[in-house]
RNA sequence: UGGGGUGUCGCCAAGUGGUAAGGCAGCGGUUUUUGGUACCGCCAUCUCGGAGGUUCGAGUCCUUCCACCCCAG
């Protein structure tokens, strides 16, 4: 069987592919090209980012990895897919107030959508699509699952909640079981040069107002009475939950706990003032159901970075939900995601829209 | 120029004769495939508005000057 396999560069792509070819397969590198902003400078130093002009080295690295398994090499140019809906959503995002998760949608859309879908009109033929991803896909009566990696902290089915049934019913994600150790002692026994790169990757490397590409706006932070403390140069600069960059000095630490369009104001606040209990969240994608007619009890994210919390969702207008929390969440942003789960199952997840 | 008060890091603020707390902001780092959070580190030393003095020793006492504030004018 033939597997195509996203490559980074990175470690965690490099050893899915490894494991790949061990297990039989018969792979094929790619990596998607995504920067097309040759003159656009990034600030020195600041590297590993999925979108920068250092995607040359990153393509690099990948095609070095595809020589040393001795596998065919692709790089598939998805720079204007990738503008026009990756960028395109960030800046409308942001210049709204909200904070926008690029890689949800560039997985959703991009990597496991453009990139296999360019590489197959290219000619590259294969029967699978794979990425190392940290998330596990299993079918279950005919419905394919997406499940939490077993690597604890490194779950990443977080950011892939919106592929749907034909696109996980086409892949593979081989580091769904492992370890982030194990992924890196597999690289060094194999000599991988990859071993030695560092975990994470930013989404860019430079300043985002490089990329929204507008005029800075000034406006008032305020706090919850309106008092004005402080002034700000455009409220793109600023996400739900903020406490570091505000400029403001007061008795406590404070952070944003509402970003105000129409009134261009940075809304702040102490720690206590940034819990909610709910949130409604629309632009909906299920995968281990269809949808919910009546309040399920599930558990729930609205950060990658978090353990899962209890919640019940609960169905609401326009197929939208409304996700009461069993504890209270500090700091929910909106136009970040909701992600519903049972136990390690992925059962869907949306857009959050508003908390309260 | 009568009376009273205040003047310690960018902001707030301890300190009451024994050799400059803390918070906020800021900076650096760790964590993290979203500029978030959290955590760690740094951040007043010919220094406490200036200048003198008392004292073994002063931000802390005294004198004086300066600045600002308040109450009466």
């Amino acid at each position: 069987m033939k597997v195509l396999i996203g490559l980074s560069g990175g470690v965690d792509s490099s050893v899915a592919a490894l494991i790949l070819k061990q297990q039989g397969y018969e792979v094929i590198g790619a990596t998607m090209s995504i920067w097309g902003k040759d003159g656009l400078a990034v600030a020195e130093g600041k590297h590993n980012a999925c979108y920068g002009p250092d995607e040359k080295e990153d393509i690099e690295s990948a095609k070095n990895l595809a020589d040393q398994l001795g596998i065919p090499y692709h790089v598939v140019d998805c720079v204007t897919k990738y503008e026009d809906i990756v960028i395109e959503n960030f800046k409308k995002e942001y210049l709204q107030g909200h904070t926008p998760n690029p890689c949800v949608w560039c997985n959703a859309l991009i990597k496991f959508g453009v990139l296999p879908e360019v590489a197959r009109l290219n000619g590259v033929e294969f029967d699978k699509f794979a990425t190392g991803h940290y998330a596990r896909v299993e079918e279950k009566d005919g419905r394919y699952l997406l499940k939490r990696g077993v690597a604890p902290h490194k779950d990443q089915s977080y950011f892939l909640y919106r592929l749907k049934q034909e696109q996980l019913k086409n892949i593979i994600l081989p580091l769904g079981t492992y370890t982030k150790d194990q992924i890196r002692a597999i690289a060094k026994e194999n000599g991988l040069q990859a071993a030695d790169k560092p975990d994470s990757q930013d989404f860019y490397g430079g300043d985002y107002n490089e990329l929204l590409g507008v005029e800075d706006k000034i406006g008032n932070i305020v706090d919850l009475n309106g008092k004005i403390l402080g002034q700000h140069k455009g409220i793109w600069n600023y996400t739900i939950g903020q406490r570091k960059g505000i400029g403001v000095s007061a008795s406590e630490p404070l952070y944003v706990l509402s970003l105000n369009k129409d009134t261009n104001e940075v809304v702040v606040g102490p720690a206590d003032k940034t819990f909610k209990k709910s949130l409604i969240a629309n632009d909906l994608n299920w995968i281990a159901i269809d949808g919910i007619t009546k309040p399920v009890k599930a558990q729930a994210k609205i950060r990658s970075t978090q353990q899962p919390t209890n919640v019940e969702i609960r169905p609401y207008a326009d197929g939208e939900v409304e996700v009461i929390f069993e504890d209270m969440q500090k700091s929910i942003a909106i136009g970040q995601s909701a992600v519903f789960y049972d136990g390690d199952t992925v059962l869907g997840g949306g857009v959050i829209k508003s908390a309260q």
